[in-house]
Formats: C-alpha cells, structure tokens, sequence
DNA sequence: AAAAAAT
C-alpha cells in the first residue's frame, strides 16, 4: 500500500503542513483512520501511540475545522486526554499542523494557574484539549460552552477507565450535543470499553493497527535477578547503568512515585544526571524535567507509569524497570519508550525474589521468551554500596562484603556519620560531599561524562 | 498494589 498524505482528502493547508514536518506516507491507523473521520463517520480506533495515532485524528480534524464556520466563543472540537503531559503532547501536534489555520486551541489541564486558560477561552476557542478535570472545573464556573462542539475525542479510552475517568466522560458527553462525531481511541477493548463504544458512539467505524503487545523486534529485552531490598536494588540499577552499551538516556519506571523519587535522589547523589517524574510533583517541575530529557539536557528520567503510556520522546536508548510492572501491560507501555521509529533500544527490567510470577504474565502476553542476564561483576547482590551502609551494613555485617568490591565505597564515613548519630532514622542521611558522592563513583566503574551531573549542579 | 486527575 503506496499511500501518500495528499492522497488522503486532506484540505491544503494540512497537507502542507504535513509536508513541512517531514512527512510523506501515513502511517496504517492513519491511512486507515482519515478518511473515515473527514467523512464524520464516528470512529473507533485501536491504536497505541507511536503508530501515529495522535496525527489520525488531528489531522483531519484541522481539515474539518476549515471547512466548518467558526462560531463566537463556541468550541466546536473537544479532545480529552488522562494525563496532562499527553494533553500538552496533542496540543503541540495541533499547533505544528494547524500552523497555516488560524484557529485558536486552548490547552485545560490543571496544576496551571487558570489565567492564561481564561483569557483563550475569552476570546473564543475552536479547539479543546484538556483533562477532564480541569475541563469540568471550567464548564461549572460558567465559562464553558459546550453546545457547539460537533467533533468528540476520547484518547486513550483505556487508560481512562483505569483512572476512573469514565463517569467524568459520561457527564462531558451529556453536556455535548448529541449528534457529534465521536472518535474514540483505545490500545485494548476489553469488554467494559466495548460497553463504552456502544453508548458514546453511532455506527462507528472500527480501524485496527497492530497490536504491539508483540514488542518491537528492536528492543533488545533483558532480565536480571536482583536482591530484595531497595538498596540492593538501587546498587544493581547504578551496576546496569555503568555497564550499558551504547546509553545515550534512559527513562528508569518504578511503581511507586515514592521511590521515583527515592531513586533519583540516589542517582543524583552518586553522580548521575537524573531527574524525577510523577504525578504528586508540582506540574512546573513535572513539565520542565520531561522537557529537559526531551531536549538530551538530561540524561536519566526516573518516572512512575505517569510517563509510561503515549509520551512521545524520540530517541530513548534504555529503558530500565527498577520494579517489575505488575500489570504486564504496563511493561509493554513502559519499554514502547525506546526502539521507537525503527531505532534500536535496550529494556532491562529488575527482578527481585518472588516476582516472576510477573514475568510469567510478561512473556504470556507478549508471547516470547525475555532472556536472563548475568549481573556484571560489580553486581554482588549481597553487597549493598555505600550509600546503604549505616542501614544495610550493620545488619548483615560486613564480612558480606566480597570479591573485589571497592571498600572505599563502604568505608564508614568519619565525621558526618558520627553528626548523624543523634538523628531520627533516616534512609537517606543528608550527606553532603563526602566519599559518597562524585568521589566514589570513580573507585566503582567508569560513567560516561555525559550521564554526569553538570559541574554546575553538583553538591 | 499503584498511578493518574480538580482544589
């Protein structure tokens, strides 16, 4: 199938656009997806981001868009997304396309101040994206009016009923009118979404791509057995990291934003480039970390599932699950983060006793054998690093200390550990610049310069 | 079991 965008029915100014970016071909759910939508055929779309999802429905809706009448003040387009990183994804696309169209696209989600959303929807928005919280907030303070929009979009359906978004999206849709175009997207249809399709949709279209729950073939996957305990977990992600071939970044997911947070700071101290991602972040922090990983200024992302599904980020060499996800879907999501646009990438996910029966779950769905590694020399799951020792070494002793393992990693800190003595047990003592830090890293392995923190930034 | 999302 020779397809090419201008073959699709799109209006001019869209297809120029395209072409500006780069694109030629439509990708399957777009050329499958387009000229479903452009004839307001409702449509259900099961797709996961990075087929090219996103621009199958903007694309067409722009060219809609232009031949419809802009009302005063009326949106006529609606997009609701689950996570505002998405949102803010879509709302770029629809700038990069729409760029020949004047139209005005007013991005709601929340943890922004309400000003800027205010004053575009003041001077009358044709387009929504928003979350659904932050987009009923604005309909109940009045300044909403939803009776013009005649297109729906429902991302990441799935997803949304995860989050238990859907009785929001029932009341959004009894505020629209009832005969609108409804496009619905999903990565699965499980059998509560099917339920989903039949009352928000009429006579849809169904358009299927794919799955990838067959991961792409150019992620190498591995499994590496891990001890226990956060620390020896945390030692054995610093090992992996230091023996990676060809890390350019990485996206590291645990389960917990607890211990994204946990594990960042312990990257961080031990000379790492890393920042955190999760949703009990400040959304200033949460935009400015994506966008610096985006941008390579930041080498390692260490997120909760809040960056697992639909972000697009080009080029992510290595992904590495601190904790097994324990849906295995999500580790589908999660290493669909790299060897992404035909790129090779390298999934290496921990396992600690008692969770492969997770991974058993894994290589069901994804229905192929995910090969065990052998820990790098340096990875002595009994030997928890230096900056466990007060807590870790005391318990078991340090004769559990073996090989070749680099005692000054471990050496007991001389002053500061004395001064924290008298504190409340802390995981993580404030240690400033003492062997722990940028000095020990050198002793246990080599890390390339540009996984460091810049100077600037260090301690 | 946890994460996400309105405040």
């Amino acid at each position: 199938m020779t397809v090419e965008f201008s073959e699709l029915g799109l209006g001019d100014k869209v297809t120029e656009a395209v072409a500006a970016a780069g694109y030629t071909k439509p990708t399957d759910i777009q050329a499958q997806a387009i000229p479903h939508v452009l004839e307001k055929k409702d449509l259900i779309g099961i797709a996961q981001t990075g087929t090219g999802k996103t621009a199958s429905f903007v694309l067409p809706m722009l060219s809609l868009l232009e031949k419809g009448r802009a009302r005063a003040r009326m949106p006529r387009t609606l997009i609701l997304e689950p996570t505002r990183e998405l949102a803010a994804q879509v709302h770029e696309n629809f700038e990069k396309y729409g760029k020949n169209h004047r139209l005005t696209v007013a991005l709601l989600i929340g943890g922004v101040s309400f000003e800027d959303q205010n004053k575009k929807l003041d001077r009358g928005a044709d387009v929504l994206i928003a979350t659904p919280g932050r987009m009923l907030d604005h309909f109940e303070r009045g300044r909403l009016l939803l009776t013009g929009v005649d297109i729906l979009v429902i991302d990441e359906a799935d997803r949304m009923l995860d989050m238990g978004f859907i009785p929001d999206i029932e009341r959004i849709c009894s505020l629209l009118p009832p005969r609108r175009q409804t496009l619905f997207f999903s990565a699965t249809m499980p059998p509560e979404i099917q339920k989903l399709t039949q009352r928000f949709l009429r006579d849809p279209v169904k358009v299927e791509v794919a799955r990838q729950n067959s991961t792409a073939d150019t992620i190498e996957q591995v499994l590496l057995k891990v001890g226990k305990t956060p620390a020896e977990k945390r030692a054995a992600l610093r090992d992996q990291i230091r023996a990676a071939k060809d890390l350019k970044n990485a996206i590291i997911f645990c389960n917990r934003k607890r211990d994204v947070a946990t594990v960042a700071r312990s990257l961080e101290r031990h000379g790492f480039d890393a920042g955190a991602l999760h949703g009990d972040m400040d959304q200033k922090s949460r935009t400015e970390t994506l966008d610096r990983f985006r941008s390579g200024s930041l080498a390692i992302l260490v997120a909760s599932d809040v960056a697992a599904r639909g972000l697009d980020i080009p080029a992510v060499s290595h992904v590495f699950n601190f904790d097994v996800p324990t849906h295995a879907e999500d580790y589908v999501h999660r290493i669909g983060r790299t060897g992404r646009a035909g790129r090779s990438g390298t999934a290496i996910t921990l396992i600690a006793p008692g969770e492969t029966k997770y991974v058993d779950a894994i290589t069901k769905l994804i229905q192929r054998d995910i090969a065990w590694a052998d820990a790098p020399a340096a990875a002595s799951p009994s030997a928890p690093a230096g900056e466990e020792a007060p807590e870790g070494g005391r318990k078991r002793g340090r004769r559990t200390r073996n090989r070749d393992e680099k005692p000054a990693a471990e050496k007991p800190q001389p002053k500061k550990a004395a001064e924290q003595a008298g504190r409340p047990h802390r995981e993580h003592p404030r240690r400033a610049n003492n062997d722990d830090g940028p000095a020990s890293f050198k002793s246990e392995g080599h890390i390339p310069a540009f996984l460091l923190r810049p100077a600037g930034k260090r301690a």
